[in-house]
DNA sequence: CTTGACTCTGGACTATAGTCCAGAGTGTAT
DNA sequence: ATACACTCTGGACTATAGTCCAGAGTCAAG
């Protein structure tokens, strides 16, 4: 709960309405926009850059194009990253087969081998 | 140059051999540790979760069972990332042609609406 | 062999993203 | 009506991942 109020100060949350007692009351919005900002987070994305995005669909801008520039650039790196991350996931598959395949006749052979760290994986 | 030293103080570099005045010597082998190291921090992986992973390739252990398990983990955060990296991608790719279509239509229509911001992009 | 650019060290400092706390108040089940 | 769990606040603290610094030493070119 002290991170809710800690996207609050930060304005990635709007300031909720509040009971008469003064505790937060939120709405299914504020739910899913808590979703976003932990999927964003773990995507790799900055609150700061979360915060950018969440204004970019909530403010009524007349800069088209300054949107049209943030979320090119926000592709971009999604891109990139999504990338290097089907690299790595075939370089870990490729590992774990290694590792598997050598369990299964494990008994055959020396047993304190492990294919994956003989070879360093890559 | 700060960050090598911090990693080598978290043992994610090796201590390097030094010259005669205790300047540290850097091997190519160093120089792609390193390089894997900001790759998997691009990738969104923390400095302690790498050096695991380091570990892995390094160390000989006889434990290929728990490498089988740390990778097979690794592996499931990483496609899971990687499908999520996917929709924001295509996503912001249709947030994108949105703005790119309003764009070259502007001057036909209300000059301030922003086909992004107007739907919220999703 | 001097000079200027670089590196060495430990320690202090920074930004990010929170968590933990005490003391006070609130909501609700019984 | 009271107990008990929960929430309120600002502020202090934490972990991570570094950066910056001063004072000392080193390396390589001229």
């Amino acid at each position: 709960m002290d991170a809710i109020r800690f996207y609050e100060r930060r304005a990635l949350l709007p300031k909720p309405a509040r009971t008469e007692g003064r505790f937060r009351m939120f709405t299914a919005d504020d739910v899913a926009r808590l979703q976003f900002i932990r999927q964003m987070q773990g995507l790799g994305f900055s609150l700061q850059e979360i915060k950018q995005l969440l204004d970019l669909r909530a403010r009524k801008v007349e800069a088209c194009s300054s949107v049209r520039e943030l979320l090119t650039a926000k592709l971009r790196a999604v891109r990139t990253k999504g990338r290097e991350l089907r690299e790595l996931e075939s370089e870990l598959a490729a590992d774990l087969r290694k590792c598997n395949h050598e369990l299964s006749h494990r008994k055959l052979h020396k047993p304190s081998a492990c294919p994956v760290l003989e070879t360093g994986g890559q």
